[in-house]
DNA sequence: ATAGAGTAATTGCACGAGCAACCACTTGGA
DNA sequence: TCCAAGTGGTTGCTCGTGCAATTACTCTAT
């Protein structure tokens, strides 16, 4: 309940530290590639999940988006051809995601650009066991968020 | 340059952490005293300033927002009565945002609920050293990366 | 078989944010 | 002194997002 100097310092670092590093890696993204943050995250939860596709919900859920924030994302990047929709056959009212190869190409093109971003920006500034447990922590930090959510 | 499975993991755990910290703090907020978060940093940066008021090019900065978003938000917060204007008497384009009593008031309200969130759903989740150390690595983060912008 | 509740996705609407253009003013140099 | 360049702040425009309502469909219980 008491909130310590350090506790409060350490969440403004937080937030600070988000912002920044984000920013960064958005403008890079742009420069290089003329692609979105948004868009890459789509590219990457596609090709990672089985077909390279995904239902329309788990792919708003995944990107911590909203499901109508989802719909419009993913008609813009229809319209740009890095991802097409396709009907659900055991679900009518479903639809799915999927990467197309442009797509598949745009991400090959772009995650260099990225890894080499957080890379840089970000995991440089980690010691040796910093990856490891700060990971732990935040899921920490994540897993009692979203319960309060639910 | 190359970036280790720890280290993309602890990367994504930031980014969802992130996530949820924040959203659920903003409900919370929202719910107990129909306050945005966004609202509440401009008493804080504002009640912690010099004369409870800051030029809004400072403001604005240490919002991480653009003039143009601190200018219409502090419109808002205007209209709403935490806030007032100022014409800056040495330099004639310039401008302060100052809190008013009503903004001193609405934050002493707020900020119990607001702490008891940060300690509830981020520092509870760090071990005894866990905040220093937090603070010092992202401080890291957030100078490599500003010095990117730069 | 069918009504009613629930769910997937989309759309209407309103809002918050950034960029670029703008106005008002200051500052530095000729 | 006066002009050019620069700075502080606001405004016009556009875009991305969430909420709530809507449509289409599925599932459950009767």
């Amino acid at each position: 309940m008491g909130l310590s100097a350090d506790e409060l310092a350490a969440w403004r670092s937080f937030l600070t530290a988000h912002a920044a590093v984000v920013e960064v890696l958005e403008r890079e993204l742009v420069e290089a590639h003329g692609m979105a943050l948004a868009d890459y995250d789509v590219l990457v939860q596609l090709t990672e999940a089985d077909g390279g596709r995904l239902r329309m919900s788990e792919l708003a859920s995944s990107l911590l988006l909203s499901r109508s924030g989802a719909t419009r994302l993913v008609d813009r990047m229809v319209r740009a051809g890095l991802v097409a929709r396709e009907r659900c056959p055991d679900d009518r009212r479903g639809a799915y995601a999927v990467v197309t190869d442009a797509g598949r190409a745009a991400l090959a093109d772009a995650w260099p650009t990225h890894a080499a971003g957080v890379s840089r920006w970000f995991a440089a500034a980690l010691g040796p066991n910093d990856a490891d447990h700060l990971a732990r922590v935040l899921n920490q930090v994540t897993t009692r968020a979203r319960a309060r959510s639910a």
